[in-house]
DNA sequence: GCTTGTTAGTTACATTTACAACCAATAGTT
DNA sequence: AACTATTGGTTGTAAATGTAACTAACAAGC
């Protein structure tokens, strides 16, 4: 029962975009929340410290896109299930130089295998070519406009 | 500095899906709580009653994957601003169908305007067949194990 | 009719998030 | 040195969300 000729939801695509990334997530938090107790932004952090190795909290902020706030957060939950450890700079101490424990690696280790496992079975519902193409889009999208969030 | 040869969260889908639909997400609230003050569930509900005509909440959860405690809380701030009437059933006392005021059409009228200009901006940054793979693959992930989220 | 089960929808409470104010360290200016 | 601005990071509080428990209406079995 149509009412208007504007357009269907699922052509819309911040919805559209937003129901599968919601499915995704929801799927792959039970990795990280169902062994670890961890939340969505401690996965992350841990994820850009495993991946990329010690950077500051600010860092990890641009990176990924995430307020301070929730990165602060984060990193104190990480810091209590003692995951990482924390190192002032001795040249400006505000900063702190974060870095995984062997626990925290250990961990990321772990979820980082469950990650690569679920890509693969995500991406196994579509052909290269679309794999790549969609890839592409999802880059220019996420770079759309995104100037003015990350702090 | 790299430490592990495992994988670049830009290629891990669920984050790389979360970002790209927190952009358009966060750019495109602007417009209906700028304007209306509306929340993102009240946006969605509005959204189906406005494409699809009047319907219940329950049919709205299915539709839209969202969960009946979102539905609620959100039907009840749109009838607030009166953008909606209930209507109850007579032969089934439990449903109540939901029917957009015409101010809530005038609304819906207004932000689907907005809606299909930023649509066709990002997908300006596209090509056309791009905007179509794209869409199939959203769609293919959106429905990719969701079964048990829709209640 | 009464009991049990199911369904549509609401409410209560605990968890999470957003936003703003804040603190401490540094940089820049005079 | 003193004064302001900026930056990295934290904390307080209000708003939003998730989960479970709940109500009310119906349905089915007895």
């Amino acid at each position: 029962m149509r009412r208007d000729s504007e357009f269907d939801p699922q052509d819309f695509l911040p919805y559209l975009l937003n129901q599968a990334a919601e499915a995704l997530s929801l799927e792959f938090q039970r990795h990280y929340r169902g062994q670890y107790g961890m939340l969505r932004t401690e996965w992350r952090v841990l994820f850009h410290l495993g991946c990329y190795g010690e950077m500051t909290a600010k860092e990890i902020c641009v990176r990924g896109r995430l307020h301070k706030t929730k990165v602060s957060r984060a990193v104190a939950a990480l810091h209590r299930k003692r995951f990482l450890t924390r190192r002032e700079l001795e040249r400006d101490r505000r900063h702190a130089v974060l870095q995984l424990t062997a626990l925290g690696q250990r961990v990321f280790t772990d979820l980082s295998r469950d990650a690569h496992a679920f890509d693969s079975e995500v991406r196994a519902a579509m052909t290269p070519d679309e794999a790549t193409i969609l890839h592409r889009c999802l880059i220019r999208i996420a770079r759309f406009e995104a100037a003015q969030r990350t702090e």
